[in-house]
DNA sequence: GCCACTTAGTGTACGCATAACACTAAGCAT
DNA sequence: ATGCTTAGTGTTATGCGTACACTAAGTGGC
């Protein structure tokens, strides 16, 4: 079966950006091409988009085929559309890049269809990618970094109960900067959506600390308010 | 001539949001359909992308085939890629959506290929528009406010020199509420890139004002020490 | 020439949010 | 019991945003 058109077209596929955060690092999740072009190489998931199915739809099928990572309900946001040709050595490919947060321990990965391997690479130190995807995962950190300051999406990449001192250690790590300890405590606290679960954390060979989730119903509340975060 | 390919393949398009200032009001380029579908009906100009063409090269390709209007170097921005399925009738299609600010007064627009009228329309008074355009717009609308804010990227909209008073009634247009005068003065003198060309007003039946200009130079310098406005 | 009209242009005081900064508390391991 | 490690806590100074009302300068009409 073959498929015929008055003019060319250029082919579209959707790629997506996995961070994830584990005990030390922030990644990102990559697959080990099992096809040409590029084959051996890593890159990011992604894949052709089907006719009539939509763009949003193909980022999460082509993400749970190569990585079997499922995101039904986790943030997955458009990040931009690459499209100068010469991008992929075949032909003319324009590629619509998604991103996502998601905490590490939730989710295994493991590699299917068109992957060789699936693993997560901390961002310190990544292998050479194929095509543009450098620049895709360049275009995802800098939009990362800035919209954690004003949007409550850090906490995707977080357990769902977490201590105070990791909400921090992410921040600075997304921020790429040190964070001042009492000051961030008291406007966490202060915007309202951090809430203390009444627990604490056990088997640690320290003090334990409280336990903290998101509550994000309030933070909708707030949102709605007009109240503006800034961190 | 034909192509043929061995899937299917979604039909790539991009579409414009130019917005344009004029004495009074924030207006929309559009224009007037001459083909089907929604023949007659006004909508966003845009097109096909051709194979090896570049999706910005496309955006602006498609701008000054319809409208007259070149923008060479103007302050052009990709939006959003729209690809839900549906929202063109004839088959699957996904748009790459793109905004743009201009001076209405220093440029002219006219109808040309595949539109049988090109018109600036105030946002307060829109007409219904084709395909989801209205949707494309309103996303347009929400980004321009919330990067007013953080990028001085409305001057696109004035003529090179400018009042305070002009510039006054632009951000109060964009951000859809009223600004202190006295406040707003000193701000945006304070910010270094906003400067007295030691000019006045002329013809105008009252006091004139002075004229300043946005200083691009000076603003990427401080960009580059890391400084950041906030309107 | 004077008066009325219109928009330009200017300074201060208060309250709040941010930033800087160091010690005690609690649990675990030895 | 002691030492180790991380948790947890408050105050002060400074800068920034916000609120607010009158005088200045030019034009046009009478």
């Amino acid at each position: 079966m073959s498929f015929t058109y008055r003019y060319a077209r250029p082919a579209l596929t959707v790629d997506a950006v996995v961070f994830g955060l584990d005990d030390e690092d922030l990644k990102v999740l990559l697959i080990e091409r099992a096809g040409e072009p590029f084959r051996g190489a890593w890159a990011l998931p992604g894949g052709f988009v089907n006719v009539d199915e939509d763009i949003e739809t193909a980022a999460r099928r082509e993400l749970e085929e190569e990585t079997g990572l499922r995101l039904a309900d986790l943030y997955l946001e458009q990040l931009y559309t690459f499209g100068t040709p010469g991008r992929d050595p075949r032909e003319h490919v324009v590629s619509c890049a998604w991103y996502a947060l998601v905490n590490i321990r939730d989710h295994t990965v493991q590699a299917a269809t068109d992957a060789a391997a699936a693993a997560w690479w901390p961002l310190k130190d990544l292998p050479t990618l194929a095509f543009d995807h450098a620049r895709i995962l360049e275009v995802a950190r800098e939009r990362l970094r800035g919209k954690v300051r004003y949007r409550p999406i850090g906490f995707a990449l977080l357990p769902e109960r977490f201590t105070l001192s990791q909400l921090q250690h992410l921040y600075e790590t997304l921020l790429e900067r040190p964070v001042d300890k009492r000051n961030f405590r008291k406007k966490m606290l202060a915007l309202g959506f951090v809430v203390d679960t009444g627990d604490t954390e056990t088997d640690v060979p320290r003090r334990p600390a409280r336990l903290y989730r998101f509550d994000e119903a309030r933070y909708r509340e707030l949102e709605r308010e007009g109240f503006e975060m800034w961190v």
